[in-house]
DNA sequence: CACGATACTTAGCCTAGCTAATGAGCATGG
DNA sequence: CCATGCTCATTAGCTAGGCTAAGTATCGTG
């Protein structure tokens, strides 16, 4: 079944899987956790130290506006601290707080839970297609 | 990069990747077309036949009140139909209409382009390594 | 120093999820 | 043969997460 594809039925296959994996990724979420998208931006945070939130609407593939939510509910729960730029007053400078990190660290391995016990059941060699197919999604999702 | 990769750090990895791409491709979505999830209802119901609510919750990886609102929507633009079923009286069966068929080939090529554009730019070993990867979430998907 | 550009937010809209509750129909055990 | 309990679909009501357009403050430059 993995023979010679075309782009398009590759784009179909590869959209009905990611729909389906995500919805089930979704409702694996304990309820009062974070959601997707608040982990992803927390994850980028702590990953690129700390950005503006254009940059990280960037980063994450969201309007600014998006993002402004994302972070408010951040914001709400102490998890990201929102500080004024140095130099350039329209700026603002988001970061992970200490909790941010702690909370994150935790969340994180409990909401990967699932994720990571379906993973382990695969064959290494299934888990570096992933791991590759990965690789390839992040830079389709660049362009 | 894609040496030997645990579970937990391939699970991080791989949701990243994945939300980052469903946003950059619910993007390429022009204004009035069919969103993401009803294109993926519509397809399950071609694929499929005729599925009744809970059959089509069940492939979509949803809830039934959730299929109730995207068949609804596919309803009003007369692309499903609902009939009765004709032995049990509580359930109903969802089929594509003819305009269904139809305005599904049209839409999910246009859907589908750009995303076809960037995969045609990729290897083919690329291209195998996602079709084979699609392979692997739709399975952990329906677990 | 006025005016255009940039950065963020606010306002308002829609879709997509969920759970809980409702109503209709089936099936079965007494 | 019907009461009771189950299943199916829908409705109601909520939250999150997207978007665009518009507003506000600040910057930078002519």
């Amino acid at each position: 079944m993995t023979t010679e594809r075309t782009a398009e039925s590759l784009a179909k296959t590869l959209r009905d899987a990611i729909i389906r994996f995500s919805r089930r990724v979704r409702q694996a979420r304990p309820v009062g956790d974070l959601t997707f998208s608040q982990l992803s931006a927390l994850t980028s945070l702590q990953l690129h130290g700390a950005l503006t939130p254009r940059e990280l609407a960037d980063v994450e593939r969201v309007q600014p506006p998006t993002m402004t939510k994302i972070v408010g509910k951040l914001e709400e729960r102490g998890l990201v601290a929102r500080t004024p730029h140095p130099t350039d007053g329209r700026q603002v400078i988001l970061a992970a707080t200490d909790e941010g990190r702690a909370v994150y660290a935790v969340h994180e391995d409990a909401r990967n839970e699932w994720l990571a016990v379906q993973l382990d059941r695969l064959t290494p060699e299934e888990r570096d297609t992933l791991a590759r197919a990965a690789e390839i999604l992040q830079r389709v999702a660049r362009a």
